[in-house]
DNA sequence: ACATTATACTTACCCAGGTAATGATTACTT
DNA sequence: AAGTAATCATTACCTGGGTAAGTATAATGT
C-alpha cells in the first residue's frame, strides 16, 4: 500500500488545511495567513529586522522581502534604515491597532477548532514529536 | 509571548522542511516532490482519473493539471480518454521503471531520516493527532 | 590603507496551492 | 425529447516558498 508511512504528505496536508481555513477568516480583510505571521511577529517584538523575521519564521530571504513589500503596499508596516545600512528595521503602523484582535481571534478560533476533542497527553506528545522531527531534519538557523 | 500555541506555524515548517529535503534528492533527476506523489500513487493504483489524484492528495483540480502537464512534457505520464469524455485517465510511461526504485529509496531515506530517536508510542500518538485535526478541520472531501 | 570575505537585502525565475470563471460532457427532471 | 443541473477539466490570476545570482554595506585580514 502506499499509504505505508507518508508523513511528508499528510504533515503537509494539515499544514495547508490549517493556512486555508486561517485565509478564509483572514481574506475578507485582505490579510494571508503568512502576512499575519509576521503581524503577529511584529506585535511582539515591536521592531526586526529582516534576518530575525526570517529566522524566526523559517523562511529564506526572498520571501520574506516579497511578503514585506506587500504588507508596505498595504499600509500595515514601515521599513528603515538602521545605522547599519544594509539592514532594514520593520515595524507596524498605527493601523493595525484596529484589526489586530480581530485577526487574532480569527488565528486563535481555527487552533480551537484543530484542537477538538484531542486530550492534552496526546497534545503534548504531538509536540514534542513536531518539535523533534524538525530538529532532526536540521532546523539549524 | 507569541510561542503560545501556532500550531499551523509549526505544522506548516515542518511541512516544508520535509519537501525541501525530498527536493533536494529529487532535483537532479528534475523531479519535484509533488510530481513524485502522483508517481507514487500511479505506480499502485496502475489507472486514475484526475479527480480520484485530487481527492486522494486533497488537492484542488487546477494544481493536478498543471502538475500532470509537466510531468507529460516530460514524458512520465500519459493521459487518454475514456468512455466518459469529460474525464482523463493517467497512467505512467514505461520510461518511469528504471528510475522508480531510486525514488522511493530516496522518500523512505527522508522520512526515516525525520523519524530518528522517535520511538513508536510516540509516533503513534502523533499520527492520530495529525489524522483528528485533519478530519476536525473538515477534511470533508 | 587595501583587498578579501561576510552579511543583508533584492531581483529573476522556478514549482505548488488556492479561488473564480469557462467550456465541454454527462446526468437528471419533467 | 428538451431543458436544467451536476461533473470534469481547464484557464487566468493571486500568494507562498525555494534556488541562484547580483548589489550594497560592513567586517576582517594582511
Amino acid at each position: 500500500m502506499v499509504s505505508k508511512s507518508l508523513y511528508g504528505h499528510k504533515v503537509n496536508q494539515l499544514g495547508r488545511l490549517l493556512t486555508k481555513r486561517l485565509n478564509e477568516k483572514l481574506t475578507p480583510s485582505g490579510l494571508h495567513s503568512s502576512q499575519w505571521l509576521i503581524i503577529l511577529l511584529l506585535h511582539d517584538r515591536k521592531e526586526c529586522t529582516q534576518v530575525e523575521l526570517g529566522h524566526y519564521l523559517n523562511v529564506e530571504a526572498p520571501t520574506i522581502t516579497r511578503t514585506l513589500t506587500r504588507l508596505e503596499e498595504m499600509g500595515w508596516i514601515t521599513r528603515f534604515e538602521g545605522k547599519d545600512k544594509r539592514e532594514k528595521h520593520i515595524r507596524l503602523t498605527n493601523k493595525v491597532d484596529a484589526e489586530f484582535q480581530k485577526w487574532f481571534e480569527a488565528a486563535v478560533n481555527v487552533e480551537k477548532d484543530a484542537l477538538r476533542h484531542i486530550d492534552e497527553h496526546d497534545l503534548n506528545v504531538f509536540n514534542r514529536v513536531l518539535d523533534k522531527m524538525t530538529k532532526n531534519l536540521g532546523d539549524t538557523k
